[in-house]
RNA sequence: CGGGGCGUAGCGCAGUCCGGUUAGCGCGUCGCGUUCGGGACGCGAAGGUCGGGAGUUCAAAUCUCCCCGCCCCGACCA
């Protein structure tokens, strides 16, 4: 392509709206434009990135056996009602009504649609196993999208499906798309880890996320350099060292204490003297069997996915609703001779003593508490926040807490779609059976942005090879130089014929401005002619990556191209 | 949804507090000339519903109210 003539609108200044460097640098290579918040168009350079990109993933999948399939971005509302799920997502999914007034919605992932097909079509064992999957715009009205094509609110994605007859099927599909995964991560010059996950609103028995490290990520994990441990923060468990001393122990004489207007952990621990790790944080939630109190150490942080985990969906009580239960405002409530409420203890509390929390009276605390005496624990879970340093799980050496992207999660589904939409087989003892699913995704323009995040200088981005939209980028320095304009329209020609793909600066800029912009587009190879080294029928190669330069005379390059583009390979 | 910021030429911004010439600057664009290996220079030109609406006023980019959009922090996030 020649940048003459090509549509590769790159911006010298930052525009304003980005603060990532992938959003800044897919904006100013032109990549990406944006039409709305979360809402972005691929210009041609961005969308050769992502096909790239498809390529790797549609090769890998269909290595796996999956069958690839182009299912509807529009769905009937219906279906998500069938699976509850139409209630899950919530304000999240786009909903209109079609000239009918049937409901309608944006499918922010699949599992309905396929789901719907397999119970149309898979009748028996015999059927079994398959993995079908599709690449495909996803809508997802996020609260809040932000960092430009890391959270949109239109998205594509490859997602894929997979239908067992038995456990050790769904297994065998997991892994599978495991190995895949890792494969397409790597083919995309990714450097990546994988990490246990919560299921959240997917439901199912268990799920990985495939996490790449980046001050940029939305997600946190907690990593053990010793071991392998790693997990996201939202199930990440850990060994709390400091609270061996003293929290088996301490004064039992349980009594109230006057504590007026203390309300915050800091405020009460300070005022009565005792350690933050003496007090319970009393939480009082709505969940959907009704009022929930997690109790946690007064030195942790509740950790919302653990406790919904524990109870379901739930929502903080509102003030009105505080003083109904607890007859008390919140900061002086505590589970003490609390009727009518679940009470969820953090594991860390399970046999401590000599511990304080609100009395359910304003103005008051309780102190001398002996948790396994007198507080009506319904069961003992883990809800706290793993902190940093804190002791892995696995080899208790000191844990990190980091920031992630998460480009790719594979989930162990289960039955939860299959039993709720009827998609059922016969086992060879004709039985009936739910289908046992998986479901697996990878988000296309996370992996291109997380390309970016993990390979970008102060001058642009530095394409890994297999993604990069062009490999060679040829500028020819002075338009009006005529040696300088045959010799790098012969090179353009003579390479694009040998099958490597250019994009060719002939521009009549200045060499500055072609400089600039090979850098920030940030092809694999650049190859430089100019009068210089015209001058003894040489031009120069340089390699994007680290900036070296190699003068080279004009019928070598060829050669000299095929070696780094294939010893990279 | 809560808190904050922003919206003026294609892009980046000044002007708004304290109303008053013809609304500016840099980059980019177009024309002519000089220049030509890391975002050149001169001369000339085009380009604006000052996010939208209503109001106050002799007079509004500037003050008031309402609305819209975008960004950031938080909540949320298969």
């Amino acid at each position: 392509m020649r940048l003459s003539e090509g549509f590769i609108p790159t911006l010298k200044e930052i525009p304003r709206e980005a603060e990532l460097p992938s959003h800044r640098l897919m904006l100013r290579a032109g990549l990406i434009r944006m039409l709305a918040a979360g809402i972005y168009s691929y210009l041609p350079l961005g969308w050769r990135v992502a096909k790239r990109v498809i390529t790797i993933i549609r090769e890998e999948m269909d290595r796996i056996g999956g069958q690839e399939t182009f299912l509807p971005a529009i769905n009937p509302l219906e279906v998500w009602q069938e699976t509850g799920r139409a209630a899950d997502f919530g304000d999240m999914m786009f909903q209109f009504k079609d000239r009918r007034g049937r409901g309608m919605c944006l499918a922010p992932t699949h599992e309905e649609v396929i789901c719907d097909l397999a119970r149309i079509h898979i009748r028996s064992y015999r059927d079994l196993p398959q993995i079908w999957y599709q690449i495909q715009t996803k809508f997802r009205d996020e609260p809040r999208p932000r960092s430009g094509v890391l959270r949109a609110r239109q998205f594509i994605m490859k997602d894929s499906y997979s239908l067992d007859a038995v456990e050790e099927g769904l297994d065998r599909s997991y892994q599978l798309h495991r190995e895949a995964y890792q494969r397409i991560f790597t083919r995309c010059g990714l450097d990546f880890i994988i990490v246990g996950a919560s299921s959240g609103l997917m439901g199912g028995s268990g799920s990985q996320e495939f996490m790449l490290i980046s001050d940029s990520g939305e997600d946190t994990v907690v990593t053990c350099p010793s071991c392998h441990y790693a997990a996201n923060l939202e199930v990440a468990t850990s060994v709390k060292e400091q609270m061996a001393e003293d929290a088996f122990s301490g004064d039992t004489q349980l009594r109230e204490v006057h504590t007026p207007g203390k309300r915050t952990v800091e405020e009460v621990s300070g005022f009565l003297h005792i350690p933050k790790s003496k007090l319970i944080k009393s939480l009082l939630f709505i969940a959907e069997q009704g009022p929930v109190m997690a109790l946690i150490s007064g030195d942790d942080d509740l950790n919302e996915a653990k406790l919904m985990t524990a109870v379901g969906a739930f929502r903080p009580a509102h003030q009105e609703e505080v003083r109904q239960i607890c007859k008390a405002e919140a900061g002086f409530i505590g589970p003490i001779e609390l009727e009518g409420v679940t009470i969820l203890g953090d594991l860390t509390l399970t046999r401590t003593k000599g511990m304080a929390t609100g009395a359910n009276r304003d103005d008051y605390h309780i102190v001398g508490i002996d948790v396994a005496r007198d507080v009506q624990v319904e069961k003992f879970v883990d809800l706290r926040i793993v902190g940093d340093g804190e002791g892995c799980p696995q080899c208790a050496r000191p844990l990190k807490v980091i920031n992630a992207i998460e480009i790719g999660h594979i989930f162990r589904l289960g039955t939860k779609y299959s039993q709720s939409m009827g998609a059922t087989f016969l086992d060879e003892k004709g039985r009936e059976n739910p289908i046992i699913m998986g479901s697996y995704g990878i988000g296309i323009g996370r992996i291109i942005a997380a390309a970016i995040e993990q390979n970008h200088d102060k001058n642009g981005i530095i394409w890994p090879l297999n993604i990069a939209p062009y490999q060679i980028h040829i500028l020819s320095l002075n338009a009006d130089h005529h040696k300088c304009q045959t010799v790098s329209e012969d090179l353009y020609q003579i390479l694009t014929r040998e099958g490597w793909e250019c994009l060719f600066d002939d521009r009549r800029l200045r060499a500055g401005v072609k400089f600039k912009d090979a850098d920030l587009l940030g092809m694999p190879i650049q190859i430089v002619v100019g009068e210089k080294n015209l001058a003894e029928d040489k031009v120069e190669i340089i390699l994007r990556k680290d900036g070296s330069r190699k003068i080279i005379a004009i019928d070598g390059v060829g050669k000299e191209v095929k070696k780094i583009l294939t010893q990279k390979k």
